[in-house]
DNA sequence: TTCATGCTTCGATCGTAAGCGAAACGTCTT
DNA sequence: AAGACGTTTCGCTTACGATCGAAGCATGAA
């Protein structure tokens, strides 16, 4: 065995590797829709046989980049927390703009640039707009330590439908920005990045389409969405 | 050959397996120290022979991770743009809050949390104040677009001996955050980052640490520091 | 020119980790 | 209880990529 010099910081290579192999990756990205997945289900997403799967799954949860929870005889798995989303999502943003894009541009490119879900908030060119539209009306000022809602951008947000409180006091921050890979351009995450999308779905704005992270407004929704987010 | 599965989307497995070897992990986080490097040095800090590490960064050149400028017989190789600091961080804070760290806490990890250069600019503790400091006068102001320089700011800037002419018009934003891998706080990056850094040192308040990244403030520089950034 | 230095290319070796299938283990159904 | 299904464990094979030393190219020095 070599010198493998001791270095100091952290290792980054532990996590490189794990999120450097193909099928670790496609399980993570697809893990990305927020949605929790089963082992088989990922196994398939990856493309390889249940057993490696399964092995995969049990490096990613020993490194604590994906939790586990079972449940009868299925066990779900998804990204441990905001952070790793966060990481993979930047990732993807220097990926993209290298050119590293594993096939040509499909048909659903544009669409995923337009709003996809990122982990478990709204990203893309509308996530964007949200995050700018609160901004431009002073609902959501920069603190010392983050972002956070106005007085104003609180009673905003109950118009919408939204209670604040049961989001408030949770380990996790109400406010939260994420950098947008297609947009590089900040957009809202964190507990009410994630009730805002929750509550467009509700509404019927919008709807999630099946096993891609692609969220497709409806024409009407999106007309509602532009009046309560103007640009 | 299996289905590996084309899927829309980054590549990010390629970026994370260039990060996931030990070798080019390493030389990664000796080019963070913002400082470019020759073949044989970044050879002799990933622990490789000469031939390994010129393999490996050909691999990081053709991914667009480092850049390579030669002059003379030596080539000198640095991150390839303030992007891919920006990630390594991110990843460090990642690893570093899983407690992925790659050796027991060293003698040198408190004064790398203190203050540290994060490929071109201050990060730690020092670096976080610096940022709070300007906010909180209103001398960094949030922008649509990112963050920038009050016409206060201006003058202040000014008056620390800098000229921001030079700084701006360039390809590289002038002000930038970047997200601190020890403190979970934003701090400065882009251009003028980078000037105030150059500055402290021209200034002999502080002196980079050979062969690190530790940013050593002398007693008088940190006093100085203190009056030109109150907390 | 000739020699030293820094780096890269080449050919070959070797270790590790990804992969599979078969079998064991739980859990739910009937 | 028996079977079906989802998941993990085990043993084995295989392939990729990291590694090195020796030789080949440049560039600068003598």
């Amino acid at each position: 065995m070599k010198d493998t010099r001791l270095k100091d910081g952290p290792d980054i290579a532990r996590i490189g590797s794990l999120i450097g192999d193909p099928a670790r990756a496609n399980m993570l990205t697809a893990l990305m829709s927020g949605k929790a997945l089963t082992a088989s289900e990922l196994a398939a997403e990856a493309g390889v046989s249940p057993s490696t799967a399964s092995a995969h799954l049990g490096k990613l949860e020993a490194a604590a980049l994906v939790s586990q929870r079972r449940q009868g005889r299925h066990r779900y798995f998804a990204l441990a927390d905001d952070d790793v989303g966060g990481l993979l999502e930047a990732l993807m943003g220097l990926a993209a703009r290298r050119g590293h894009t594993r096939t040509r541009t499909g048909p659903r490119e544009p669409a995923l640039r337009r709003a996809r879900v990122c982990y478990n908030h709204l990203a893309g060119e509308l996530g964007v707009q949200l995050y700018d539209s609160l901004r431009n009306r002073n609902f959501l000022v920069v603190a010392d330590d983050g972002i956070g809602l106005s007085p104003d951008g609180r009673e905003f947000i109950a118009t919408l439908g939204i209670d604040l409180a049961p989001l408030e006091g949770g380990r996790r921050p109400l406010c939260k920005t994420c950098l947008d890979w297609s947009a590089r351009r900040p957009h809202l995450a964190g507990a009410l990045g994630s009730a805002l999308l929750d509550r467009f779905q509700a509404l019927g704005w919008a709807a999630r389409q099946e096993g891609s992270r692609v969220v497709a407004f409806s024409k009407a929704g999106e007309t509602r969405f532009a009046e309560s987010f103007p640009p």
